[in-house]
DNA sequence: TCGTCATTTCGCTAAACATAGAAATGATAC
DNA sequence: GTATCATTTCTATGTTTAGCGAAATGACGA
């Protein structure tokens, strides 16, 4: 029982599950890249990130001064299944796709750079 | 996405995944015998199968005074079978199961009864 | 080694949620 | 019709959780 309900909690958030939905569709994303599609605080995003990987559903690799993370192997292959099917008819999934295409251009230093800029 | 993330906030609470377990295994369970599985409130638990019920994860069915609630028809298939794989590990459910055995031996009149009785 | 940079951890505030008791509802039985 | 009973709605309170800014961490490059 324990691990649902851990998943589940995990799932309860939408910018959450917005990233676990972009990470259906992309092997990796950067924290800053996340950010970027959240539009979140770095700090924020990064503690979300936590509780996902907390609840195995995500890993993280690190390249450099980045952070890549990824859907963890372990991830249960019905939830899977539900959730693409799920987000098959999601417009907000569609408008974070569309959002991604443009992150995905510039490099992790440059989406970094302008973030900073901003505060 | 909306929809997904009303289920995973409605099985974010271990009274509510548990109902949902319980429901996987019974037809239907009637509120007093949830009430006493979860050695909740009557009303904390009508309040939680109302966000079971709005996130369209179950239905309820009135018989005289009592109200029976089951899984929805709509009850997503993968997520029946994600839930199902990870209760069967589950210690916590079958502690559950064994309650609910017990449960089911009195009629929801003499549950009530009993419930009234201790307040 | 020192500075820079991306990310994480900490400290705090505000919003969301779970819970119980009391009152309201709706349906049955006399 | 009135009383009774199971359930739901309302009200109030305590706890959890999301959010940001500031400070800490850890890695890279000069």
């Amino acid at each position: 029982m324990e691990y649902p309900l851990k998943i589940a909690k995990a799932l309860a958030d939408g910018g959450r599950m917005r990233v676990v939905a972009a990470l259906l569709d992309h092997d990796e994303l950067c924290v800053c890249q996340i950010v970027e599609m959240l539009r979140l605080s770095t700090p924020t995003v990064s503690r979300h990130m936590s509780i996902l990987q907390n609840a195995r559903l995500v890993r993280y690799r690190k390249d450099g001064k980045w952070v890549y993370y990824r859907l963890d192997k372990s991830f249960p292959d019905h939830l899977r299944q539900w959730l693409l099917e799920s987000f098959s008819n999601s417009e907000e999934f569609k408008a974070d796709q569309l959002t991604l295409e443009t992150i995905l251009e510039c490099d992790p230093g440059e989406l970094c750079r302008q973030q900073r800029d901003k505060r």
